[in-house]
RNA sequence: CGGGAAAUAGUUCAACUUGGUAGAGCACCUGGUUUGGGACCAGGGGGUUGCAGGUUCAAAUCCUGUUUUCCCGACCA
């Protein structure tokens, strides 16, 4: 491609309403454009950039024996209510009525036109294993699309189900799309964590995220100093902490005017906050409950409402706890209230500890397990750094992360609401076994630029890069150079190599800074010494920086792609 | 959805507090001088100040409403 009649631009200033690193070099570099928030145009770059990743992501899926497919992006409704997916989606899903007024939705997932698929094929048990994929966009009408690219309402997935007759084949199913998305990260040269998570809306039986490691990630990482233990932190499992034994204490009340907070509490009697308990009140479905955990630790929302099997935890309003007890927020705690208590395994563990005694300006000293009635146990905060590994006797550090993939191994969830069905070899009708993989391609390209970006704009490894190589004229009027570098274009053309040719009559120092910012990886310069033979060679990573003959420079550029 | 900020030329911003003909840098056009790291000089084009009301002799400026965008949070495969 030569520059010189291209659509091509940039942007000299930062952009005003991109934020992020990778925002606003994409937007600057002209490789995007933001229409609306979280609506973003691609350009010839930018659009060259996404093709490659969706190319990298396509190759390994089909090494991996996935079969390509395309669905239509305007769905029926009536598919989702067959579901029961409807209303769990609600406001994140675009809806529109046709001219006759049936509802359609633009598709925020796939997995129910999937199994409509699958279900033309699937008869038998010899009609599995398989697995179907797309590389089409979602549409998602998040509630604060941020980031650039990073959470858009309309964005580019690769989508690929897995069908088999049961949880064991269906391991190796899932174990095949795990490879194929390593390999997929790897030649993107992402870096990345595999993580356990939270199954969410999709359902099933277990989840894993794959997520880029940067500082804007929206999603903390618990990691293991010592073995290979990553999880999201919403489903970290937390090996509760045992306490120092001591003789149990005659329960007392104590009068503790204006104390609220733990903070207060700990300051007011001299003690540390893990000698304390936190009360926190949520509404379910329908009642207020009590959380008890460590005055030290931070509930985990999550958790808590699979404890509880309900579908929705609130934090409960002041009038909400009027229901249930004259004490106000900070003066909370188990005794004398008539609501479930739900506790954290580590306040099991807790003796003689100090928490609100449902009356205003008092709490309890020396309360036990004893001295109230307990309704469920079980792990209900969040895992923090420091901690003992839930799998060894390492510790816990965060990363931030996005995520960029993620692998649901949804069981038979979809196939059962949707009557997804075979005969096995006993006659009988069972169902069929899911998985489910995605993967963010445009989501991917902003990571990559998160993470490589340097302060002279972004940084482009070969394999997803809009183009290896660009030529850069120092004077495109001396007929000489342009000679040389026409030349040496069409060389390039011939053996391959993704070329841009800057034929632009503009100043050397504007087309330096374009190309940087731009990210090509590789600029070789024409200039000078063109006549001689002798051209400059430059990496954007800054590990190149040579002369070197015109004959070598194809070569020498070979070895790095 | 809660909290905060912002909206003025293609773009980044100024002028708003204290109402009185909207200005700069970059970008763009013309001419000239330049030509290896976002050149210089001279000249020039470009704005219903997001939108709608209101107050006023007079509104970019004050008031009300509304829309959009960003940030923090809630939410989120």
């Amino acid at each position: 491609m030569k520059l010189s009649n291209s659509f091509f631009y940039t942007i000299r200033d930062d952009i005003k309403d991109e934020d992020s690193l990778s925002g606003n070099l994409l937007v600057r570099s002209g490789m995007v454009k933001k229409e609306a928030s979280g609506v973003y145009m691609f350009m010839p770059m930018g659009l060259r950039v996404k093709r490659k990743i969706e190319n990298i992501i396509r190759e390994e899926m089909d090494k991996a024996g996935a079969n390509e497919v395309l669905m239509p992006a305007l769905i029926p409704s009536d598919i989702f209510h067959k579901s029961h997916r409807y209303d769990s989606f609600g406001s994140d899903m675009f809806k529109l009525d046709d001219r006759n007024d049936r509802e359609f939705c633009l598709g925020p997932t796939h997995e129910e036109l999937f199994v409509m698929a699958a279900s033309e094929k699937i008869k038998s048990y010899r009609d599995m294993p398989f697995n179907i994929y797309q590389i089409q966009d979602k549409f998602r009408d998040e509630a604060r699309p941020r980031f650039g690219l990073i959470r858009t309402r309309e964005f580019t997935m690769k989508d690929a189900y897995s069908f088999d007759i049961d949880s064991e084949a269906g391991e190796v199913s899932y174990q095949k799309m795990v490879e194929a998305y390593k390999n997929s990260f790897d030649r993107m040269g992402i870096d990345y964590r595999i993580v356990r998570a939270d199954t969410g809306v999709m359902g099933g039986d277990l989840s894993e995220e794959f997520q880029a490691v940067t500082d804007i990630g929206e999603d903390v990482l618990v990691m293991c100093d010592k073995c290979s233990f990553g999880s999201n932190i919403e489903v970290a499992q937390v090996k509760a902490r045992k306490f120092e034994k001591e003789e149990k204490q005659e329960l007392e009340l104590i009068e503790t005017k204006g104390v609220k907070s733990i903070e207060d509490v700990c300051n007011f009697l001299s003690i540390p906050a893990s000698k304390t308990v936190k009360t926190l009140v949520y509404k379910t479905d329908d009642e207020i409950i009590f959380a008890l955990i460590n005055g030290d630790r931070e509930l985990n929302e999550t958790k808590l409402r699979k404890l509880l099997n309900v579908s929705e935890v609130l934090m409960a309003s002041e009038e909400d706890l009027k229901m249930v007890t004259s004490a106000s927020f900070g003066s909370l705690g188990p005794i004398g209230v008539n609501v479930k208590i739900v506790i954290d395994n580590e306040v099991a563990n807790m003796i003689n500890f100090i928490c609100g005694a449902n009356k205003d300006g008092y709490h309890y000293k020396n309360v036990n397990l004893s001295d109230f009635e307990v309704y469920m146990q079980g792990d209900i905060v969040n895992i923090c750094e420091g901690d003992v590994c839930p799998c060894c006797d390492g510790h816990i550090y965060f990363k931030k992360g996005i995520e960029i993939g993620n692998t649901f191994k949804l069981g038979t969830k979809y196939s059962l609401a949707l009557g997804l069905n075979y005969l096995d070899k006993e006659n009988k009708l069972k169902p069929v076994y899911m998985g489910c993989y995605g993967i963010g391609v445009a989501r991917c390209m902003a990571a990559i630029a998160e993470q490589k970006a340097d302060e002279k704009g972004l940084v482009w490894p070969v394999s997803v890069a809009p183009f290896t190589v660009c030529i850069t004229v120092i004077n495109a009027k001396d007929e000489k150079q342009m000679c040389v570098a026409n030349d040496l274009y069409d060389e390039f053309n011939k053996e391959g190599i993704d070329v841009l040719f800057d034929d632009r009559d503009e100043r050397a120092g504007v087309k330096f800074k374009d190309m940087e910012l731009l990210g090509v990886p590789y600029r070789v310069t024409i200039g000078r010494k063109a006549i001689d033979g002798i051209l400059e060679l430059k990496s954007r990573d800054g590990k190149i920086d040579t002369e070197i003959s015109k004959d070598d420079i194809i070569k020498e550029i070979k070895k790095y792609v």
